[in-house]
DNA sequence: TTACCTTATCGTATATTTACGATGAACGAT
DNA sequence: ATCGTTCATCGTAAATATACGATAAGGTAA
C-alpha cells in the first residue's frame, strides 16, 4: 500500500499511443511515404502499389484518417487522399517531446 | 495488371512499425517517463505507480524488452530496469527519417 | 530448512487487429 | 435506365493484444 492507484493516463499519452498505433503497421507507413511522393492520389493507385487487398487498403486508410494523418476528398467516383500535414506536424512534436522527456538527445 | 503485387515491405519500416506498436500503449510511454526520472528502478516500483496489476506491467516491460527499449539487470532477488539510450536513439532517428520523407518540416 | 519477497510465466477471458471475398453505394458514361 | 468503375462497408476467420488471478521460479534472510 505503497501509494494509490488511482492514477489515469494523460491525455497527450493516449493521443500519442494512438498515433504511435497507428503507424503501427508497415502498409500504413508505406502508405504515407506513398501519399507524399505523389503529393495525392485515388485508392486503386495505392492499392496497386501495396500486396494487399482492396478492402485491406480501405480499412488502413481508415485507420490513418481516424487519427487524422491523411484527408479524402471525393472526385467524382474516386476519392483522392493526401497526407494532413497539420496532424503530421502536431505527431512529430508529440513524439519528439517524448524521446526528450524520457532523455533522448 | 497494372503492376505486380510481389513487392514487400522494407526491414526499416518493418522495424518502425514494431517500435510504434511498442509505443502505442499509454502504459509503456509512462514506464519509459518512470524510468527516465528515476534512471532505474525495480519492477514493484513501476507496479505501484501504475493503476494496473504487476502481472499486466510484466506483460508491457517484456514487450519493451523485447523491441530493446529497456534493459533488466538481475540485482538479487529485484531486477533493475533502464532505459536503452541506444536503442532510444534508433528510434527517434528512424521516426525523425520517416517523418522527413512524408514531407514534415 | 522454512518463510518471505520479487518478478516472470501460465492459464484464461475478452477485445482488437488484420485480412479477405462479397456486397453495396455513388458516380460517370453510354 | 443500364453498365462499368471506384471505393466503403459487411461478414467472417484467424491472429494478436490486453488484462487479471494463480502459480512458479529465483533470491534473501531467519
Amino acid at each position: 500500500m505503497t501509494t494509490s492507484k488511482t492514477e489515469e493516463f494523460t491525455q497527450e499519452e493516449i493521443w500519442l499511443a494512438d498515433v504511435s498505433k497507428t503507424l503501427s503497421h508497415p502498409a500504413r507507413i508505406r502508405i504515407l511515404k506513398i501519399l507524399n511522393e505523389m503529393n495525392s492520389c485515388m485508392v486503386g493507385t495505392i492499392v496497386d502499389k501495396l500486396p494487399l487487398a482492396q478492402a485491406t487498403v480501405s480499412q488502413h486508410l481508415k485507420e490513418l484518417k481516424r487519427v487524422g494523418l491523411i484527408e479524402g476528398e471525393i472526385d467524382g467516383p474516386k476519392i483522392c487522399y493526401c497526407i494532413n500535414k497539420q496532424t503530421l506536424q502536431k505527431a512529430k512534436s508529440a513524439l519528439d517531446k517524448l524521446f526528450t522527456k524520457i532523455g533522448c538527445c
